[in-house]
DNA sequence: TTTTAACCGAGACGGTACGTCCCGTCTTGGC
DNA sequence: GCCAAGACGGGACGTACCGTCTCGGTTAAAA
């Protein structure tokens, strides 16, 4: 109750030499948090034991991040884990089936129950839900976009595809089905995605005819 | 914080009362589980108040579940959470919005936490996430089945699309919208999906372009 | 902020065969208490430590104890830490220097600390002031008036004595000097305590002079 | 609990501002420990909450002082805690219980608390104990040497007693009685003190009865 | 007057203990 | 036998201070 009468001078005296501040630490400690999640994974990460691994305080962590989940979130991007090798083939099929496979590859490293730790948590605040998707998520969204814009240079898919919501089905389709039948995900599913879905969404037809503006409704009834 | 949890019955002693067995107890649990969701939601849900809640102990919780996980889906399939209003609109297009709102509705409520948290703890085991699967999703596929079954029927639909990746194209991309961006869900996304995305998937066209062999999609509209 | 996603399941496997309850239990943590206070002395006594030396968990003190204090002052009860051989030599001033001597021994062993961390702690609350009278402090005025009693019997010391201000004036005296001027007490002190002011006061004299009914007062000027 | 410590003065950076230093700092320093102790009390001050209520930094005061025990012991040289108004009755009887009243009623302040959290700590070293007594515990003692002083020149009481153990007894015996059974000190128990033990000890009597040269025994002992 | 060294304020740092919560197991009695 | 109650060993939580340290400053004394 009260805070305590006489300390308990700390057992030994310990203090180190140079002492890490600022970046240096903060890199430690993000290293610390990555090893971590490689070793244990995201549901057996604990302030404490990155904290220990780190060698240094959960102050030092608390003082940064609020909790595990930021302090993961920041170790990922610091870590690159969501970093992509952009697929250059020269068609939008390959692009996208390598694309899509590397993701699949990222969802079968600790990185997939990152995802899904990360995701659990974003009922929390729709601050944090916004870090996840920008720290976490922007692999797949900028590729996909990088990918795109190459096939629309190449006359393969409309301009107008590249904001619409046609353009991320791929992904979103592969990160559903990592999200609902985990991992690993198999390559004719890869495939299945991209050539029962994704390319009949987004490829050019001679008559043009995929294209759509935003709210577009096939059917007259809508009106 | 404190855990100021009402018993359901006031002041009963089930030591020294008449003991409640079998399928009276595990209704009363599975109860008192359901009442735990709604009022603290699924992160802070713990064996140690449902116990408390439902008068008894934690041991005969983990005599029936090995975990709060597996007791919170029997809790979800025992509590109808997952129970859809068929609709039946003549439209395929009307029955598939119709569908996505209720869904979106669920997501809306506890439910919502409770997915994201049990999709997060399926990476445990393949056998937990079937389970997750099977009592916790199924409301969706089962609904999208009969919706499309009826538009079949009326002709809207060839019926080789039942079993093809593209029937559960908007329930997919409605789950990873809630997801990765939380609710609401806006309406414009709903009908964006269904309008700009499933229904050229689904449709069947006089030029039946989009059947799923490969790459085939030509939207017949537009034109 | 939320308990826990997954609780970070422990370690390790590690239940013993009998786990200790009860009675055994709570002895195996005041032995553990007093070790402690042997070793490390009270100031750096802290309930984790206690926990860990008992193979037991923090969480199974703090169901007993409220705080450090209380636990001391049980085990200093348990470890008969205030225990006093009684001595009868056949006159007041041998038993009462022996007394002393056995009071100012004790004030030299850990239990000298003990004292004046128990006392610092009685500000909190007048309840925990009287445990620690009646657990720590009782051997002093329990011995002192067995001592008297018999010094009554010889006829040394008049009845009224027993009751009065003056019985309790060495113990007293030794105490303050233990508190203010620490230990060890010089056993000059001791006599100088006992020849110079107890047994002036508490021995009878054919005079009467230094016996006093309740507030009396030898002299008339007082008046 | 929480530490909402106002700073004194309401908002003033001295890094940027006319920065204090020596005596005024200092003064600064005791006079935040002692409104300190007045509003939390010994067990909670912590030499966090001072420097931030000083608004200097905790090196300024460990620049000073080992630790708080010594900073409260300088707390209370500065801030008069321990001065005493002489009292000056006439006789030694008004004049101590006078003393004692005072000395009681400073027990019932902050001051209380204070002494018996620095006796607890002056279990480290002789030499602090030593500054305790010089510093915080004067009052008494020099207060009780002028008035028996003057005692002696009225004839009340033999001057051999103001060297003697007996010249402190009522002191003695006032703050044993407080660290054994807290405060209040009924007004009882002074006159108690006073009348049944104090006087007869140090008042001459016209048969010397009490009086005793040091070490000397009224009763012919052990006869 | 200019330099320079001491000192100041702020607060990060590595560390320990706090007291609470929950885990999943085990024991105790009572029905 | 199963039930309720809850104790048990364990571990992580997030907070509070400890006493040391680093970092830019300010300021007074030395040059």
């Amino acid at each position: 109750m009260s805070p305590n009468v006489e300390p308990a001078t700390p057992a030994f005296d310990h203090r180190k030499g140079p002492r890490r501040r600022g970046e240096e630490l903060e890199s430690a400690i993000l290293r610390a948090a990555l090893d971590e999640l490689a070793e244990v994974g995201y549901p057996a990460l604990t302030m404490e034991r990155v904290a220990l691994r780190a060698r240094t305080s959960k102050a030092a962590l608390y003082r940064r991040w609020p909790g595990r989940a930021e302090l993961v979130v920041d170790a990922c991007k610091a870590g690159g884990v969501s970093e992509i090798d952009l697929p250059d083939t020269g068609t939008l099929r390959d692009d996208t089936i390598a694309l899509l496979r590397q993701l699949s590859a990222k969802m079968d490293s600790p990185f997939g129950s990152i995802l899904r730790g990360l995701l659990a948590e974003t009922t929390r605040d729709p601050e944090f839900a916004k870090l996840v998707r920008e720290r976490v998520q922007t692999p797949g969204p900028t590729a996909v976009h990088s990918v795109l814009e190459r096939a629309v240079e190449r006359g393969e898919v409309e301009p107008h595809i590249l904001g619409s919501r046609r353009a991320t089905v791929a992904t979103d389709l592969l990160r559903n089905q990592f999200l609902l039948y985990g991992n690993p995900i198999d390559d004719a599913t890869i495939t299945d995605i991209v050539d029962d879905v994704y390319l009949p969404l987004v490829l050019r037809t001679e008559r043009g005819a995929s294209g759509s503006d935003s709210g577009g409704n096939t059917e007259p009834d809508a009106s």
